[in-house]
DNA sequence: CCAATTGCAACAATCGATTGCATAATGAGG
DNA sequence: CCTCATTATGCAATCGATTGTTGCAATTGG
């Protein structure tokens, strides 16, 4: 088929089939008001003729669009990067759930800086719906969309009070099983590494502050309490490593990307893990696996969070108003502990 | 302003402002055709009104989408997933570069079981240009489609004869790199981590083979040719280890995930790195400096990657038929080596 | 004071597919 | 051969914004 007499739309297939661009519609939408003999002959026109109806136009007129917005806002800390490991893991899970069911990924690292950054994606005509990655500190701005949007999920924290409809691990209880985990091999001093500005990580150090007070070691909790990104969290943790009295025997990383960082910060400080310290992570990102000793950590099951993210959201969108759904953190035990 | 009363289209804002349809668009669109009179009371009555055009609308008018198509695909190795974190190390880089140049990103992950699977995408009208990121076993069929479609180009090897436009770093020289530093470190006897189905791996491992022949090495080099990810490498190499004789003391991974699971798997073998052998990766991912020792790599610059591969796609979307480019590796000496 | 020029905004066609409704073609039965 | 019931197709409006062309009014110059 040469390029020239390729259809270019739906009624130059019309006027080479003979017939109505109303049939030739209905026709490659498999209509049962078309004669199986014309729908036949019509599709079989169209694969010759390498037709492919535009998207746009079909989109246009039945009001879908066929994507999904997938935003990651970046609010506390811009120089977030989109790379960032854990986002990417979720983000992988996300293209493989929403291609499975049709729609296309369209993927917006936002940074907002006016209050109508959600808004202005919604009513764009753009998507059909949004899964943001993180709420960051954007919960107000997320709580009042969603009043009215029912076609939006987040990835993160389920707060008292939220409005909008939430995925996410029970933080409280993996900083609780964390603890936990850290008490029974011996450890009796701790650190919570990771900054409580975010919502999950302040649920983190709630449960790592309510399992050490249950095991009756309340005083015995420093917090550093940086932003910490793969970049910047190794020098932080090195130089709180030098400057504190006592190297504390049990490190709580609010992720693993700040866990990685600190056990190299660590060895370069001579101290050996898990034999001087002991430190476990968040996440299980498919990273923490890979490094020596592997990485002890509280696993957020992706893909599991993944599904439901977009079970949910599909839901919303055909009009059900779901309930949040919280996951139960795992504890992997591996070479750290 | 209440939901009721949001104008909705342009038609309503018209009204509205007691213009007509025509006038809203272009006052909108601050033309000077339209008193500066009357495009401030519009533009103003938007602001009010919260109006947002329609984008899908715009786009089918216009005949662009305001979106690129980032595009995975996955042949020979259908179990690759698109969280591997090279591909996502540079998704991340390509989201910033489109994200400034006011174009949505849609992200599809695609496995290439039709030969129409580029064409597709291409024609739906859904995107203005494509970025490929690796040509997986395809590049018969994006040759194919490049000599008509000038709107792509692709992360990956620069094969001879090719006929699309690619960015990719000088695998050849990086392979040769590699063993240079291995060499000079001591390493008299050498294994290659990597299937080179893949093109750019072929090319590494041509350059591995042609500097070990300078060196008067040429017979020192065994080779793994397994398809390496982050899940399957490790036992992939712990076996391999197992079965040979002499475990080589100048391991040369085909990439950094590789290298990774390798080091793990030596360190279970009770061998260190780098007294008995040393390791060099290929990527020089952000994690690369987050082992311990951290990883010698090569470099390939996917900052500088990502912006090539938007600026040289937005200049053939303009018509300009562009050259590949190739970029300079470049040898980072860390910790295992 | 009238004609020529300029400036503003309205009109209407257009992008390409979908779909309710009207109409033509077909076939059966009398 | 004609009528009526179906079935199969055509017609035209629609989605919402863009843009070339046209028409009207105000301004300027002679």
């Amino acid at each position: 088929m040469d390029i020239k007499d390729r259809a270019k739309n739906i009624t130059d297939l019309a006027r080479l089939a003979g017939v109505s661009p109303g049939t030739v519609s209905r026709a490659l939408a498999n209509s049962e008001l078309i004669s199986k003999k014309t729908r036949d002959r019509i599709q079989e026109l169209a694969r010759e003729h390498d037709f492919r109806p535009n998207v746009m136009a079909r989109n246009l007129r039945i009001k879908r669009s066929g994507a999904i917005g997938v935003l990651i806002p970046l609010g506390h800390e811009t120089a977030q990067h989109i790379s960032d490991p854990f986002f990417m893991s979720l983000l992988g899970n996300l293209a493989d759930a929403l291609t499975e069911r049709g729609h296309d990924l369209l993927l917006s690292r936002v940074i907002p800086n006016n209050p109508d950054w959600l808004i202005d994606i919604i009513d764009s005509g753009r998507v059909d719906g949004v899964i943001l990655i993180g709420q960051s500190d954007q919960a107000a701005v997320i709580d009042k969309v969603a009043e009215r949007f029912l076609g939006l999920v987040a990835w993160g924290a389920n707060m008292p009070g939220q409005v909008h409809c939430s995925v996410g691990s029970d933080n409280r209880k993996g900083g609780e099983l964390a603890v936990r985990h850290l008490v029974e091999r011996g450890a009796r001093k701790f650190a919570f590494l990771g900054d409580p500005i975010a919502p999950e990580i302040t649920q983190r150090l709630d449960g790592v502050r309510s399992a050490l007070a249950k095991a009756g070691m309340g005083d015995a909790l420093e917090i550093l309490p940086a932003h910490l990104t793969a970049e910047t969290a190794h020098p932080a943790v090195s130089h709180w490593l030098n400057q504190i009295d006592v190297v504390p025997d049990g490190i709580i990383a609010a992720s693993d990307v700040i866990a990685l960082s600190t056990l190299r910060a660590l060895a370069e400080h001579g101290r050996s893990v898990p034999g001087d310290v002991r430190v476990i992570g968040y996440d299980d990102l498919p990273l923490a696996n890979q490094t020596s000793p592997p990485l002890t950590t509280i696993r957020q099951d992706l893909v599991a969070g993944a599904a439901h993210l977009v079970d949910l959201l599909f839901r919303r969108i055909g009009g059900e108003k779901t309930a949040s759904v919280v996951l139960e953190p795992q504890l992997i035990i591996r070479g750290t502990s």
